[in-house]
DNA sequence: GTAGTATCAACTGTTAACACCGGACTGTCA
DNA sequence: TGACAGTCCGGTGTTAACAGTTGATACTAC
């Protein structure tokens, strides 16, 4: 065996590394909304070429994170009120299913484990930086989606992550910190476990309308 | 002025050509489920570069009509009978959300005008072929999401079509013709009509369910 | 001055070639 | 025979260079 600092090296692709690294940089407010995104330069600050830079950027694209342009121009993109609420009418809907589904479920011990496992994570995240609560406000919403089990459901979801993580970005941090309540996520979890869909489904419609309110308004 | 004939040329680039071309593919079965995507051999049919290739092979995949497998090796996606019943969950999520948004607009007769100029475009491709049915059905539906003027809801379906499409080729064509009642759709109109977005909502979840089960039932 | 044109710079679209990786096949040596 | 190194091959990952388009600037002619 190996010793431990051998265990494997990086072995993502370019691409995906500067999937990840965009994602973090447009998310993060680092490239601003508006920003014209030139392939040649970022390219070489990321220093791949453009042909590996440019997979990347159609992915970038397809989340919603960049638009194009005239002639293929990218630029970040411009979140306004209205695409914040149409976002989070969207996440509601997607985990508004999820919540259905789990609450339909027959046997549903391990998945109310594993969600209370991640509203605990909450806790623990709510006394350190904002950055962490919010990193573990969204693992709780992805492990909805995930535990339901509906793949489609999940990929839906994360395609619209970037988007969510621009919103919260958008809005501010300190509006942001509403929406990391801990009561409001064991609310969710207790209306799975009672079997109701239909009142988990409007729990969780109830709790992503007051998210965008809190976001934008 | 020109003549009409002059008005503006073929400049598409080639990636979206060849997504188009691709997605038609393996929509329509050309390309069957679990065939190896070769890079080389893909380009030298297209007659474009790899380079150009990957980056529309990149947008299918997000699409879920093509996956991944060890060493970046493409494949045509199988659909298995859960998974169709999970993308038509999705479905329903989506656009149960657009009859809600549909329904609670306060001036809604442009809307409704142009949701029955849809149905009457199903009723009219009735006699025609069963790819037209599917077109125009495809259409009314994509009319409904566009509608609700949620560009993130759109772009959510439109991400979905493509797997929508490889669920009905999957299931069959007899069976996909079992979902173009024209009557179902006057439903949905009607209770959006209504006003009464539980309703209408509704009315959309029994109908993709409904379409499910039609297609592996 | 201004309409028209040549030129240039800044990009994106596209391509062909190189690099690398893993699997199949083969030969070698104990 | 059987483990192992060497070699080739099919395929993706990545790159650098070429081509085309657009918008700005400078120049010319009336």
């Amino acid at each position: 065996m190996a010793t431990a600092s051998l265990l494997g090296l990086e072995k993502k692709s370019l691409r995906e590394q500067a999937l990840a690294a965009l994602r973090t940089a447009i998310t993060s407010g680092e490239l601003e909304p508006g920003r014209h995104l030139v392939e040649t330069e970022l390219s070489e600050m990321l220093q791949i070429s453009r042909g590996t830079l440019r997979e990347a950027l159609r992915q970038l694209e397809q989340e919603g994170l960049i638009s194009a342009g005239a002639r293929g121009r990218m630029s970040v993109r411009h979140l306004d009120v209205k695409e914040i609420r149409d976002i989070f009418a969207v996440r509601g809907a997607l985990e508004s299913l999820a919540a259905r589904t789990l609450s339909d479920m027959p046997d549903k011990e391990a998945v109310l484990a594993e969600l209370r496992a991640a509203v605990d994570n909450m806790d623990k995240a709510a006394k350190s930086s904002l950055e962490e609560r919010i990193e573990s406000d969204l693992e709780f919403h992805r492990t909805l989606c995930r535990l339901s089990g509906n793949e489609t459901l999940l990929h839906s979801w994360e395609s619209l992550e970037g988007s969510i993580r621009m919103s919260i970005m958008f809005a501010g941090l300190e509006r942001a910190t509403r929406n990391m309540s801990v009561g409001r996520h064991h609310d969710i979890v207790a209306a799975i476990e009672t079997g109701n869909a239909a009142k988990a489904r409007e729990t969780i419609i109830a709790h992503m309308d007051g998210a965008a309110e809190n976001l934008v308004g």
